[in-house]
DNA sequence: AGTCCACAGGAAGGGCAGGCGA
DNA sequence: TCGCCTGCCCTTCCTGTGGACT
Protein backbone atom coordinates (compact mmCIF):
# COMPACT_ATOMS: atom_id res chain seq x y z
CA UNK A 1 0.00 0.00 0.00
CA UNK A 2 1.21 3.69 -0.56
CA UNK A 3 2.09 5.57 2.13
CA UNK A 4 -0.67 8.17 1.17
CA UNK A 5 -3.15 5.13 1.02
CA UNK A 6 -2.44 4.09 4.57
CA UNK A 7 -3.10 7.49 5.50
CA UNK A 8 -6.37 7.96 4.54
CA UNK A 9 -7.44 4.42 5.58
CA UNK A 10 -6.14 5.41 8.89
CA UNK A 11 -9.16 8.00 9.03
CA UNK A 12 -7.35 11.37 7.83
CA UNK A 13 -9.28 13.29 5.99
CA UNK A 14 -7.72 13.80 2.36
CA UNK A 15 -8.59 18.12 2.90
CA UNK A 16 -6.64 18.21 5.83
CA UNK A 17 -4.41 20.49 5.85
CA UNK A 18 -1.48 19.88 8.36
CA UNK A 19 -0.21 23.48 8.98
CA UNK A 20 -4.15 24.94 9.58
CA UNK A 21 -5.68 21.92 11.85
CA UNK A 22 -4.24 19.62 13.91
CA UNK A 23 -4.10 16.42 11.66
CA UNK A 24 -5.55 14.14 14.80
CA UNK A 25 -8.81 16.08 15.22
CA UNK A 26 -10.56 14.36 12.68
CA UNK A 27 -9.76 10.89 14.24
CA UNK A 28 -10.81 11.99 17.47
CA UNK A 29 -13.81 13.55 15.98
CA UNK A 30 -15.58 10.61 14.85
CA UNK A 31 -17.11 7.71 17.22
CA UNK A 32 -15.32 4.59 17.34
CA UNK A 33 -16.49 1.45 16.75
CA UNK A 34 -15.21 -0.04 19.93
CA UNK A 35 -16.02 0.25 23.79
CA UNK A 36 -13.47 -1.34 25.33
CA UNK A 37 -11.19 -3.07 23.09
CA UNK A 38 -10.15 -4.98 26.19
CA UNK A 39 -12.87 -7.33 26.14
CA UNK A 40 -11.63 -8.83 23.32
CA UNK A 41 -8.18 -9.97 24.41
CA UNK A 42 -7.91 -13.47 24.92
CA UNK A 43 -6.25 -13.07 28.27
CA UNK A 44 -9.44 -11.20 29.94
CA UNK A 45 -11.50 -13.21 32.38
CA UNK A 46 -14.77 -12.48 32.18
CA UNK A 47 -16.96 -12.44 35.12
CA UNK A 48 -18.89 -15.91 33.87
CA UNK A 49 -17.24 -18.41 31.02
CA UNK A 50 -19.13 -19.85 29.38
CA UNK A 51 -19.75 -23.73 28.22
CA UNK A 52 -17.18 -24.77 30.81
CA UNK A 53 -18.99 -24.85 33.59
CA UNK A 54 -18.18 -29.02 33.58
CA UNK A 55 -14.60 -28.18 33.40
CA UNK A 56 -15.07 -25.06 36.17
CA UNK A 57 -16.81 -27.26 38.93
CA UNK A 58 -14.47 -30.29 38.18
CA UNK A 59 -11.12 -28.55 38.55
CA UNK A 60 -13.02 -26.75 41.66
CA UNK A 61 -13.72 -30.10 43.27
CA UNK A 62 -10.34 -31.12 42.89
CA UNK A 63 -8.74 -28.35 44.23
CA UNK A 64 -11.66 -27.32 47.12
CA UNK A 65 -10.22 -29.42 49.65
CA UNK A 66 -7.05 -27.28 49.80
CA UNK A 67 -9.43 -24.67 52.10
CA UNK A 68 -9.63 -27.42 54.74
CA UNK A 69 -5.95 -28.01 54.85
CA UNK A 70 -5.50 -30.92 52.92
CA UNK A 71 -3.20 -31.34 50.13
CA UNK A 72 -5.08 -31.85 46.60
CA UNK A 73 -4.29 -33.91 44.14
CA UNK A 74 -1.99 -33.06 41.21
CA UNK A 75 -3.82 -32.18 38.09
CA UNK A 76 -3.15 -32.57 34.29
CA UNK A 77 -5.32 -30.36 32.22
CA UNK A 78 -4.84 -31.04 28.24
CA UNK A 79 -6.84 -29.27 25.21
CA UNK A 80 -5.98 -27.85 21.94
CA UNK A 81 -5.54 -24.12 21.21
CA UNK A 82 -7.98 -21.77 22.69
CA UNK A 83 -10.19 -24.43 24.26
CA UNK A 84 -10.61 -22.15 27.26
CA UNK A 85 -7.94 -23.82 29.56
CA UNK A 86 -6.02 -21.27 30.74
CA UNK A 87 -8.77 -18.65 31.65
CA UNK A 88 -10.79 -21.30 33.58
CA UNK A 89 -7.97 -22.11 35.71
CA UNK A 90 -6.93 -18.42 36.52
CA UNK A 91 -10.87 -18.07 37.06
CA UNK A 92 -11.06 -21.18 39.66
CA UNK A 93 -7.60 -19.93 40.82
CA UNK A 94 -9.00 -16.07 41.29
CA UNK A 95 -11.75 -17.34 43.13
CA UNK A 96 -9.97 -19.43 45.26
CA UNK A 97 -7.74 -16.68 46.12
CA UNK A 98 -10.63 -14.88 46.98
CA UNK A 99 -12.61 -17.66 49.34
CA UNK A 100 -9.10 -18.29 51.54
CA UNK A 101 -8.90 -14.60 52.43
CA UNK A 102 -11.86 -14.66 53.05
CA UNK A 103 -11.29 -17.46 55.16
CA UNK A 104 -7.89 -16.93 56.29
CA UNK A 105 -6.72 -20.29 54.89
CA UNK A 106 -3.41 -20.53 53.91
CA UNK A 107 -3.33 -21.38 50.41
CA UNK A 108 -1.09 -19.98 47.94
CA UNK A 109 -1.47 -20.02 44.37
CA UNK A 110 0.98 -19.25 41.50
CA UNK A 111 0.50 -19.63 37.73
CA UNK A 112 3.74 -19.73 35.54
CA UNK A 113 4.01 -19.99 31.81
CA UNK A 114 6.26 -22.13 30.89
CA UNK A 115 6.66 -21.53 27.27
CA UNK A 116 7.92 -17.30 28.11
CA UNK A 117 10.69 -16.91 26.94
CA UNK A 118 13.91 -16.25 28.93
CA UNK A 119 11.02 -16.13 31.87
CA UNK A 120 10.37 -19.67 32.66
CA UNK A 121 11.65 -21.48 29.87
CA UNK A 122 14.73 -23.78 31.95
CA UNK A 123 14.60 -25.26 35.19
CA UNK A 124 16.61 -22.26 36.58
CA UNK A 125 14.57 -19.35 35.23
CA UNK A 126 11.53 -22.15 36.36
CA UNK A 127 12.89 -22.00 39.82
CA UNK A 128 14.06 -18.76 40.07
CA UNK A 129 10.53 -17.46 39.10
CA UNK A 130 9.14 -19.79 41.45
CA UNK A 131 11.14 -18.08 44.12
CA UNK A 132 10.05 -14.66 43.33
CA UNK A 133 6.51 -15.28 43.22
CA UNK A 134 7.48 -16.41 47.16
CA UNK A 135 9.36 -13.13 47.90
CA UNK A 136 12.90 -14.65 47.53
CA UNK A 137 14.75 -12.86 44.38
CA UNK A 138 17.58 -14.54 42.80
CA UNK A 139 19.98 -13.59 40.02
CA UNK A 140 18.89 -14.30 36.59
CA UNK A 141 22.06 -17.06 36.22
CA UNK A 142 24.95 -17.53 38.28
CA UNK A 143 23.66 -19.74 41.17
CA UNK A 144 23.60 -23.76 41.19
CA UNK A 145 20.06 -25.45 40.82
CA UNK A 146 20.02 -27.12 43.62
CA UNK A 147 20.82 -24.16 45.98
CA UNK A 148 17.79 -22.47 44.17
CA UNK A 149 16.01 -25.57 45.50
CA UNK A 150 16.92 -25.21 49.04
CA UNK A 151 16.34 -21.89 49.22
CA UNK A 152 13.04 -22.08 47.45
CA UNK A 153 11.74 -25.15 50.26
CA UNK A 154 13.11 -23.27 53.18
CA UNK A 155 11.23 -19.95 52.52
CA UNK A 156 7.84 -21.95 51.56
CA UNK A 157 8.54 -24.18 54.72
CA UNK A 158 8.37 -22.06 57.23
CA UNK A 159 4.79 -21.56 57.53
CA UNK A 160 1.96 -23.51 57.77
CA UNK A 161 0.27 -23.80 54.14
CA UNK A 162 -1.35 -25.26 50.89
CA UNK A 163 0.45 -23.92 47.55
CA UNK A 164 -1.09 -24.64 44.11
CA UNK A 165 1.55 -24.58 41.16
CA UNK A 166 -0.06 -23.93 37.87
CA UNK A 167 2.21 -24.49 34.86
CA UNK A 168 0.79 -23.55 31.73
CA UNK A 169 2.36 -25.07 28.57
CA UNK A 170 4.40 -27.78 30.75
CA UNK A 171 5.08 -29.68 27.81
CA UNK A 172 7.38 -26.91 26.38
CA UNK A 173 9.00 -26.81 28.82
CA UNK A 174 9.51 -30.74 29.29
CA UNK A 175 10.75 -31.02 25.92
CA UNK A 176 13.63 -28.92 26.69
CA UNK A 177 14.58 -29.88 29.97
CA UNK A 178 13.24 -33.13 30.49
CA UNK A 179 10.84 -33.97 33.95
CA UNK A 180 13.45 -34.38 36.62
CA UNK A 181 12.40 -30.72 37.96
CA UNK A 182 8.58 -32.34 38.29
CA UNK A 183 9.60 -35.23 40.08
CA UNK A 184 11.77 -32.67 42.41
CA UNK A 185 8.46 -30.54 42.99
CA UNK A 186 5.99 -33.70 43.79
CA UNK A 187 8.80 -35.29 45.40
CA UNK A 188 9.22 -32.83 47.99
CA UNK A 189 6.36 -33.24 49.61
CA UNK A 190 7.71 -35.93 51.97
CA UNK A 191 10.76 -33.74 53.48
CA UNK A 192 8.61 -30.71 53.72
CA UNK A 193 6.99 -30.44 57.34
CA UNK A 194 4.90 -27.20 57.12
CA UNK A 195 3.92 -26.86 53.41
CA UNK A 196 1.97 -29.51 50.93
CA UNK A 197 2.37 -28.88 47.21
CA UNK A 198 0.14 -30.12 44.40
CA UNK A 199 1.15 -29.26 40.67
CA UNK A 200 -1.42 -28.32 38.33
CA UNK A 201 -0.21 -29.26 34.97
CA UNK A 202 -1.41 -27.68 31.30
CA UNK A 203 -0.72 -29.20 28.02
CA UNK A 204 -2.16 -28.37 24.71
CA UNK A 205 -0.37 -31.35 23.46
CA UNK A 206 -2.26 -35.21 24.04
CA UNK A 207 0.92 -37.36 23.59
CA UNK A 208 3.12 -35.28 25.96
CA UNK A 209 2.55 -37.66 28.80
CA UNK A 210 4.70 -39.96 26.39
CA UNK A 211 7.84 -37.80 27.18
CA UNK A 212 7.09 -38.82 31.34
CA UNK A 213 9.03 -40.84 33.78
CA UNK A 214 6.64 -43.18 34.85
CA UNK A 215 6.63 -42.42 38.32
CA UNK A 216 5.36 -38.60 37.23
CA UNK A 217 3.23 -39.98 35.11
CA UNK A 218 1.06 -41.45 38.45
CA UNK A 219 1.65 -38.99 40.21
CA UNK A 220 1.21 -36.31 38.13
CA UNK A 221 -1.61 -37.65 36.66
CA UNK A 222 -3.87 -38.30 39.84
CA UNK A 223 -6.58 -36.47 37.96
CA UNK A 224 -6.86 -35.53 34.13
CA UNK A 225 -9.42 -32.99 32.69
CA UNK A 226 -9.71 -32.83 29.07
CA UNK A 227 -10.85 -29.26 27.40
CA UNK A 228 -12.67 -30.51 24.19
CA UNK A 229 -12.86 -27.95 21.06
CA UNK A 230 -15.64 -25.54 21.26
CA UNK A 231 -18.52 -26.06 18.12
CA UNK A 232 -19.56 -23.05 16.34
CA UNK A 233 -22.60 -22.23 18.42
CA UNK A 234 -20.69 -22.34 21.38
CA UNK A 235 -18.06 -19.73 19.87
CA UNK A 236 -20.88 -17.86 18.46
CA UNK A 237 -21.95 -17.38 22.29
CA UNK A 238 -19.00 -16.50 23.57
CA UNK A 239 -18.41 -13.83 21.26
CA UNK A 240 -21.85 -12.39 21.81
CA UNK A 241 -20.60 -11.60 25.12
CA UNK A 242 -17.48 -10.11 24.19
CA UNK A 243 -19.06 -8.34 21.69
CA UNK A 244 -21.42 -6.52 23.60
CA UNK A 245 -19.21 -5.25 26.18
CA UNK A 246 -16.28 -4.33 23.71
CA UNK A 247 -18.33 -2.81 20.37
CA UNK A 248 -20.36 0.82 20.77
CA UNK A 249 -24.11 0.03 19.98
CA UNK A 250 -25.02 -0.55 16.29
CA UNK A 251 -21.48 -0.73 14.81
CA UNK A 252 -21.87 -4.94 14.33
CA UNK A 253 -24.32 -7.38 13.15
CA UNK A 254 -24.72 -11.35 14.16
CA UNK A 255 -24.15 -12.16 10.98
CA UNK A 256 -20.50 -11.11 11.32
CA UNK A 257 -20.11 -12.64 14.87
CA UNK A 258 -21.75 -15.71 12.73
CA UNK A 259 -18.88 -15.55 9.87
CA UNK A 260 -15.81 -15.25 12.96
CA UNK A 261 -17.14 -17.86 14.68
CA UNK A 262 -17.83 -20.06 11.77
CA UNK A 263 -14.19 -19.73 10.92
CA UNK A 264 -12.54 -20.09 13.75
CA UNK A 265 -14.51 -23.59 14.45
CA UNK A 266 -13.49 -24.61 11.20
CA UNK A 267 -9.70 -24.45 12.39
CA UNK A 268 -10.33 -26.39 15.67
CA UNK A 269 -12.65 -24.70 17.74
CA UNK A 270 -10.01 -22.12 19.11
CA UNK A 271 -12.03 -19.11 20.87
CA UNK A 272 -8.55 -17.20 20.53
CA UNK A 273 -8.79 -16.81 16.93
CA UNK A 274 -12.39 -16.01 16.91
CA UNK A 275 -11.76 -13.05 19.19
CA UNK A 276 -8.57 -12.07 16.94
CA UNK A 277 -10.47 -11.76 14.34
CA UNK A 278 -13.05 -10.01 15.73
CA UNK A 279 -10.93 -7.67 16.60
CA UNK A 280 -8.64 -7.18 13.68
CA UNK A 281 -12.04 -6.73 11.92
CA UNK A 282 -13.04 -4.14 13.84
CA UNK A 283 -9.78 -2.29 13.86
CA UNK A 284 -10.25 -2.17 10.43
CA UNK A 285 -13.53 -0.94 9.54
CA UNK A 286 -12.62 1.51 11.79
CA UNK A 287 -9.45 2.96 9.97
CA UNK A 288 -12.11 2.57 6.75
CA UNK A 289 -13.77 5.34 8.82
CA UNK A 290 -16.68 2.78 8.33
CA UNK A 291 -19.76 2.72 11.31
CA UNK A 292 -19.88 -0.68 11.31
CA UNK A 293 -17.94 -3.73 10.85
CA UNK A 294 -18.84 -5.71 7.37
CA UNK A 295 -17.67 -9.38 5.79
CA UNK A 296 -15.56 -7.80 4.04
CA UNK A 297 -13.25 -6.58 7.34
CA UNK A 298 -13.96 -10.16 8.61
CA UNK A 299 -12.23 -11.57 5.25
CA UNK A 300 -9.09 -8.88 5.45
CA UNK A 301 -8.62 -9.17 8.99
CA UNK A 302 -8.53 -13.61 8.93
CA UNK A 303 -5.47 -12.43 5.98
CA UNK A 304 -3.92 -9.96 7.85
CA UNK A 305 -3.38 -12.24 11.19
CA UNK A 306 -1.84 -14.88 9.23
CA UNK A 307 0.00 -12.34 7.08
CA UNK A 308 1.35 -10.37 10.44
CA UNK A 309 1.79 -13.89 12.60
CA UNK A 310 4.10 -15.69 9.80
CA UNK A 311 5.92 -12.18 8.85
CA UNK A 312 6.72 -11.11 12.65
CA UNK A 313 8.35 -14.77 13.12
CA UNK A 314 10.47 -14.22 9.71
CA UNK A 315 11.78 -11.03 11.22
CA UNK A 316 12.24 -12.24 14.42
CA UNK A 317 14.74 -14.84 13.73
CA UNK A 318 18.56 -15.21 14.40
CA UNK A 319 20.45 -14.04 11.23
CA UNK A 320 21.73 -17.66 10.68
CA UNK A 321 17.97 -18.70 10.81
CA UNK A 322 17.35 -16.64 8.11
CA UNK A 323 19.90 -16.64 5.85
CA UNK A 324 18.43 -20.36 5.90
CA UNK A 325 15.32 -19.35 5.18
CA UNK A 326 16.86 -16.98 2.12
CA UNK A 327 18.43 -20.28 0.57
CA UNK A 328 15.47 -21.80 0.58
CA UNK A 329 13.14 -19.62 -0.76
CA UNK A 330 16.32 -19.07 -3.29
CA UNK A 331 15.51 -21.96 -4.53
CA UNK A 332 14.88 -21.66 -8.71
CA UNK A 333 13.33 -25.18 -9.14
CA UNK A 334 9.65 -25.68 -9.02
CA UNK A 335 10.60 -29.01 -6.99
CA UNK A 336 11.17 -29.87 -3.61
CA UNK A 337 14.80 -29.20 -2.23
CA UNK A 338 17.02 -31.46 -0.01
CA UNK A 339 19.23 -30.63 3.08
CA UNK A 340 22.68 -30.91 0.50
CA UNK A 341 21.12 -28.77 -1.72
CA UNK A 342 19.83 -25.95 0.75
CA UNK A 343 23.22 -26.16 2.70
CA UNK A 344 25.31 -24.95 -0.56
CA UNK A 345 22.80 -22.49 -1.05
CA UNK A 346 23.25 -21.10 2.83
CA UNK A 347 26.81 -21.16 2.38
CA UNK A 348 27.24 -19.19 -0.43
CA UNK A 349 24.93 -16.41 1.06
CA UNK A 350 27.36 -16.43 4.29
CA UNK A 351 30.38 -15.98 2.07
CA UNK A 352 28.57 -12.91 0.19
CA UNK A 353 27.68 -11.64 3.85
CA UNK A 354 30.53 -12.48 5.26
CA UNK A 355 28.16 -14.63 7.84
CA UNK A 356 30.37 -17.48 9.55
CA UNK A 357 28.92 -20.76 7.87
CA UNK A 358 27.94 -23.50 10.41
CA UNK A 359 28.30 -26.77 10.05
CA UNK A 360 25.59 -29.19 8.23
CA UNK A 361 24.51 -30.94 11.38
CA UNK A 362 23.76 -27.55 12.95
CA UNK A 363 22.26 -26.35 10.02
CA UNK A 364 20.14 -29.11 9.58
CA UNK A 365 18.76 -28.61 13.08
CA UNK A 366 17.90 -24.72 12.42
CA UNK A 367 16.01 -26.40 9.33
CA UNK A 368 13.83 -28.52 11.86
CA UNK A 369 13.15 -25.41 13.79
CA UNK A 370 11.88 -23.55 10.70
CA UNK A 371 9.71 -26.72 10.11
CA UNK A 372 8.20 -26.50 13.98
CA UNK A 373 7.44 -22.78 13.12
CA UNK A 374 5.52 -23.84 10.45
CA UNK A 375 7.58 -21.82 7.87
CA UNK A 376 8.51 -24.79 6.37
CA UNK A 377 7.28 -28.39 5.65
CA UNK A 378 10.15 -31.11 6.07
CA UNK A 379 9.50 -34.71 5.19
CA UNK A 380 12.29 -37.36 5.85
CA UNK A 381 12.57 -39.54 2.69
CA UNK A 382 15.02 -42.44 1.41
CA UNK A 383 16.50 -42.38 -1.77
CA UNK A 384 17.98 -46.44 -1.39
CA UNK A 385 21.03 -46.72 -3.15
CA UNK A 386 21.38 -42.76 -2.95
CA UNK A 387 20.96 -41.97 0.53
CA UNK A 388 18.11 -40.79 2.78
CA UNK A 389 17.78 -36.75 2.84
CA UNK A 390 15.12 -34.58 4.06
CA UNK A 391 12.61 -32.97 1.13
CA UNK A 392 12.05 -29.57 1.99
CA UNK A 393 9.53 -26.83 0.41
CA UNK A 394 8.00 -23.53 1.68
CA UNK A 395 5.10 -23.97 3.63
CA UNK A 396 4.03 -20.04 3.07
CA UNK A 397 1.68 -18.52 0.49
CA UNK A 398 2.53 -16.63 -2.58
CA UNK A 399 1.29 -13.33 -0.48
CA UNK A 400 3.48 -13.98 2.53
CA UNK A 401 6.76 -14.94 0.12
CA UNK A 402 6.53 -12.06 -1.24
CA UNK A 403 6.54 -9.90 1.85
CA UNK A 404 9.14 -12.63 3.31
CA UNK A 405 11.47 -11.03 0.52
CA UNK A 406 11.19 -7.95 1.51
CA UNK A 407 12.33 -8.50 4.94
CA UNK A 408 15.48 -10.61 3.62
CA UNK A 409 16.65 -9.26 0.44
CA UNK A 410 17.82 -6.04 2.21
CA UNK A 411 19.70 -8.27 4.60
CA UNK A 412 21.39 -10.85 2.09
CA UNK A 413 21.06 -9.08 -1.24
C1' DA B 1 19.91 -61.31 1.67
C1' DG B 2 23.42 -58.28 2.12
C1' DT B 3 25.55 -53.88 0.92
C1' DC B 4 25.79 -49.19 0.71
C1' DC B 5 24.58 -44.36 0.41
C1' DA B 6 23.77 -39.85 2.41
C1' DC B 7 22.10 -38.14 5.42
C1' DA B 8 19.16 -37.67 10.33
C1' DG B 9 19.69 -37.00 14.79
C1' DG B 10 21.60 -38.28 19.64
C1' DA B 11 25.37 -37.50 22.92
C1' DA B 12 29.12 -35.17 24.65
C1' DG B 13 31.59 -31.40 25.26
C1' DG B 14 33.89 -26.63 24.07
C1' DG B 15 33.69 -21.71 24.43
C1' DC B 16 31.55 -17.71 25.85
C1' DA B 17 29.07 -14.35 28.86
C1' DG B 18 27.41 -13.44 33.23
C1' DG B 19 26.77 -14.01 38.33
C1' DC B 20 27.99 -15.68 43.10
C1' DG B 21 30.78 -16.56 47.17
C1' DA B 22 35.16 -17.22 49.42
C1' DT C 1 40.70 -12.63 41.77
C1' DC C 2 39.46 -17.30 41.16
C1' DG C 3 36.73 -21.34 40.96
C1' DC C 4 32.33 -22.79 40.12
C1' DC C 5 27.81 -22.46 38.48
C1' DT C 6 24.30 -21.30 34.83
C1' DG C 7 22.26 -20.82 29.83
C1' DC C 8 23.17 -20.69 25.11
C1' DC C 9 25.09 -21.71 20.68
C1' DC C 10 27.81 -24.40 18.44
C1' DT C 11 31.03 -28.47 16.78
C1' DT C 12 32.58 -33.16 16.63
C1' DC C 13 31.81 -37.81 16.72
C1' DC C 14 29.04 -41.35 16.31
C1' DT C 15 25.08 -44.66 15.48
C1' DG C 16 20.85 -45.46 13.12
C1' DT C 17 18.00 -45.80 9.07
C1' DG C 18 15.02 -46.81 4.57
C1' DG C 19 15.19 -48.46 0.42
C1' DA C 20 17.70 -48.96 -4.24
C1' DC C 21 21.11 -51.68 -5.90
C1' DT C 22 23.89 -55.99 -6.38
Amino acid sequence: MEKQSILYSYGFDKETKTSKHNIFKNYLSRKSIFKNKEFLLSSFIPDEILHRDKEIMEISSIIAPSLRGYKPNNIFIYGGVGTGKTICIKKVLEQLNEISLQNKSNIKTIYINCKMKRVADTEYRLLAQLLNEVGVLVPDTGLPTDVLYKKFFNEIDKKKQIILIVLDEIDALIRKVGDEFLYNLIRINSELNNTKISVIGITNDLTFTNYLDARIKSSLGEEEIIFHPYNAMQLRDILKQRAKEAFNKNTIKINIINKCAAIAAQEHGDARRALDLLRVAGEIAERENSSEILEKHVNIAEEKIELDTIIETIRSLPKQSQAILYAIINNKSENKISTKEVFSEYKKICLKNNLRVLTQRRVSDLINELDILGIIDTKVISKGRYGRTREISLLITNDILDNAKKILIPIFE
